[in-house]
DNA sequence: ATATTTGTAACTGTAACAGTTACTATATCA
DNA sequence: TGATATAGTAACTGTTACAGTTACAAATAT
């Protein structure tokens, strides 16, 4: 299975805007997150570290701590999120290739922007959604379930 | 690094289009092919089976044996490419979460959906552009670094 | 027949990553 | 001030994916 920190970070988002986690006085902890997710407190904070350091999110430590979101969920895009934890492309390509092949000497360069543009097409797409619209979806279908 | 078996294909399948491998009598082997990409020829038989398992080269073994083009490059798009040798998307999601939270109830599933959106982006982006095209943009690029 | 080539199995080494344990630093609150 | 709760993080394990490698059988041309 590929990896699944993209996933955990849109569970956090979405659960910290379902919370209403817009302060320290409303910080979530990873243990609460870690549960709603079905993952590991350490994964879930390491998760949050990153979509930290992007300034999605803020945190404290200590007794009534956790974490909370930096802004309004329709001002975050999913393509917000996958930039924080997803820092290259999912796919790969190689650096050289025989320079004395005349399509080895320029197919790195050519198949690097391929790979590249796949990348952009990826978030140009998130970039369309917003954290709220994401919110709204998932709690009508929790609705439809009850 | 991420995995290098697209980057690899689309080396493959240029090289086939620049040599005009469009028959048997012009097949191409995996040792010349390894070559110019830089990898091991046994990897690129294990990508080019991939290739050929979608219709989009044959193969013949023996003497004078190797791969070539089953369509013209003109009628090869990158998504080919990338649907024979990606099979699924690359970021993973999770099955299921907690079924008492009212976010976990439904994220898994609206999760998938965005995870799948991002692999039919990627796809759609590659639709655009097919080999020939590819090919033409590699001619171009080495015959500036001469 | 001989040489060439694919296909494939089996194995190695590496890297990414989720999970886990344990510990420190930080913060609240009684 | 002391007890408690929590983030942050290091260290380690187990799993998986994958590129590389070796070896060999099957296929094919000459």
């Amino acid at each position: 299975m590929a990896s699944l920190r993209f996933a955990t970070a849109v569970h956090v988002m979405v659960l910290l805007a379902h919370e209403d986690a817009s302060a320290p006085a409303r910080a979530v902890t990873s243990g609460y997150l870690a549960q709603s997710i079905g993952a590991n407190p350490v994964v879930v904070r390491r998760v949050v570290g990153a979509l930290a350091s992007a300034g999605l999110l803020e945190t404290r430590a200590g007794a009534q701590g956790g974490a909370w979101l930096a802004r309004e969920p329709r001002k975050i895009h999913l393509s917000d999120i996958y930039d924080a934890v997803e820092d290259g492309a999912p796919l790969g390509f190689r650096e050289t290739a025989d320079t004395e092949c005349p399509v080895g000497r320029a197919a790195p360069q050519v198949i690097c922007g391929i790979v590249r543009s796949i990348d952009a097409a990826a978030r140009n797409s998130l970039a369309k959604t917003t954290l709220a619209s994401v919110l709204k979806t998932v709690e009508t279908a929790s609705a439809e379930r009850v």
